[in-house]
DNA sequence: TATGAATGAGACTTCATTCAT
DNA sequence: GATGAATGAAGTCTCATTCAT
């Protein structure tokens, strides 16, 4: 009797839902970018989103709810960001994808404030979940992953640990620039690369391969040793 | 009353207040560190620096202002710390330099849970000063001087950039290893030690002497040496 | 479409908001039981009455209206219920009547949460009108009815008044019974019924008849079971 | 040296918060009684208060905690009430004593709105203490040692009982007589104290003594039966 | 100068009610 | 009619800061 298909009239309301939701993340976001966390108001997000506190309720149940959703939302966009810069492309050196990464990293910091605003304002207490360190942990992770065929024949835990120190060493970096003008931070992105590439040299070629031939070994030699050159 | 002598008079006086505001900024410092900075009201702290909320704002015009002064009395430490850590004690080798800061100040870390507050509470809003970005201004700016020597070749925008990257890298560490179990932290320095080493190791060695050979002087000159060696 | 002939279609369309009118009124008086009025939320109420919030405002104006419309529903229980306990069937003196109404009433409030719980809920402001207050008026009028023929004598203004005081008295007492233990209730029941037969025998005996003798006023005032009897 | 009396200092203090309470809790059942408990919001009391919401929030942790605070401040006032009708003065027969009770309740009643404001906006959820029911079960429990005495050999648990009876009946009848106008009031006491009159007169009589002599018998027959003609 | 009661702006949040679909 | 997302007024409560004693 009701016939009517139901998701003609559902799914405009969902996607209205989606949109809502979305205004209030952007002006949160961009508050937090001014303001700071403390500083923008349950009230001024829902303002600045064109909707009402009420409406802002019925989606988060607290203000860190949205910051956690935003926190959230760029995760997504920083996953994929990162899975476009390392991804195998035919001829990638492991510094051509290190570079790559940091770059795409760098643009994301120059044109996201509401990223940086994120970053910034993040606190231990506050109920905020998913924050500066766990987006690094997971970043770290993939950075194992995206390392592991070029050092084969180094252990797991140095790995993990050397990811580590690679991803907490460009986010501190990037998130330095943020606060200085920006010629600084062309220098600073070249010097880090440099620091990476010197870092990370000597362990690619020792354990490029567990047992290596005089000749794969030399292959690698001349591959890094070459780009190294450039700089 | 007011007759006794002013200065036996003050001095007491003077030590009192002296020691309430060392109070109340240890009382601060610890609740900043359990509780976060918003959870740590005024009111507590007075409490547990043992004093009323008024004498509080007798010796500081806001919250923020406490906040301020146990960075700034962290900064004191800081400094001597730094100093002692790169003091020229005889045959001292650059390297031997850095890995004597690193171990300083991871030490500081892991023992000064007020200083540790300070470093994760701070905000880029709400009127805090001279933390973190201006601390490690300051540190890096004394890292220059004492990298100075032993890169007279070294063009001073590269020194102050150099030495940025440094400091900053070694917080980051730090800062990270707070968060992190203490095996972590003894495995995290020595990798950053490594880094740091390998990524000066090359800037050292080649901009080691005002004096060099002429092949290397040629490629020095081109490169901004002179100025290096005027000073 | 609305071809069909509007009688056969009315009514089923009618039964259904009646129903659905029920089914809130079910779930709002379980609600206000549970949770007190405050506590019961419009939202609640819908879902409970599996509709939603805005049917629900279709048929009341606002919540207090929910509310009066279910001390309504109960009237109209209440009234038939004293009609029953009342109906002068055979053989009935007065007093028996007296046990039979408060005996009536005392199951029904027994098992009755939702009339319990609007007799709790009610409150001096909040537009809510006809609840203990407005039933106790029309049930003393009504039981001064049933009073009458027993005391023809009785000046109209004492018998309100006589009535009134028995109904609020029997009101309180199972009110309180409602927040005791059951086995007080029955206790309570029993005493209550003794307080009234003392209270109104007198009375009864002393206005039994419009028209009475000097002899018989004398016999009728030294033992009042007389009167009982004559009925 | 801080010689200076603390008390001078202390008490003018304590007097002052003391005086602040007592007008917020006066100011509280005046809009109690005036707009009920949910008209009554907190800043409109601190506003009659002459204070700040701060300062009520200082005193009482939320909105249900100044109402139980109104509610035990009068249960005070009840208690001394009661104590004062029943205290035993020569030649109080027991019936002068329930009539001097009701008739100072009834007073009481009538003059105070706050206490009418507390007993008609109790509920059953949010958070309220010591309530109607709660005060007239303390009162009953009083009502059963004054009524000892009188009735020696009747047994506790029904002593109990007659003392609750009487007291909700009490309660009731000046709940009631709250809403209606002042001749309703005179005309509903007395026909309560008739009804307890007569309620209670076989109870005293036949209880009056676990054994008891003709004579002593005889004498409390004559002094219930005295007073009781007196209307 | 020390105290802590008092202040009050403003934060977060709820929920009865409306209205577009 | 039915739905439930949206509304926003109004509430309670916190806490940095002031100020009378």
């Amino acid at each position: 009797m009701k016939r009517s298909p139901p998701l003609s009239r559902r799914t405009p309301l969902q996607d209205r839902s989606r949109q809502r939701v979305e205004r209030i993340l952007d002006a949160a976001a961009q508050l937090f970018a001014d303001q700071g966390y403390d500083g923008a108001t349950t009230e001024a997000i829902a303002e600045r989103a064109g909707t009402s506190i009420g409406s802002v309720y019925q989606f988060f149940p607290n203000k860190p709810a949205i910051f956690n959703a935003i926190a959230l939302r760029y995760l997504e966009r920083v996953r994929a960001l990162f899975a476009r810069a390392v991804e195998p492309s035919a001829a990638s050196t492991w510094y051509e994808i290190v570079e790559r990464t940091i770059d795409a990293f760098a643009a994301f910091h120059r044109e996201e404030a509401g990223f940086r605003a994120i970053l910034l304002n993040w606190r231990v207490s506050a109920d905020m979940v998913l924050v500066n360190d766990d987006m690094n942990r997971e970043l770290a992770q993939r950075a194992e992953q995206v390392l592991a065929p070029f050092v084969p024949a180094l252990p797991p835990a140095r790995r993990a640990l050397v990811a580590t120190v690679v991803i907490e060493t460009v986010s501190a970096m990037l998130i330095l620039c943020a606060r200085r003008p920006r010629a600084f931070e062309d220098a600073a992105i070249v010097e880090t690369k440099t620091m990476l590439r010197r870092y990370l040299e000597p362990i690619v070629t020792e354990h490029a391969a567990p047992l290596v031939t005089a000749r794969s070994r030399n292959r690698v030699n001349k591959k890094s040793g070459a780009s190294a050159k450039k700089r």
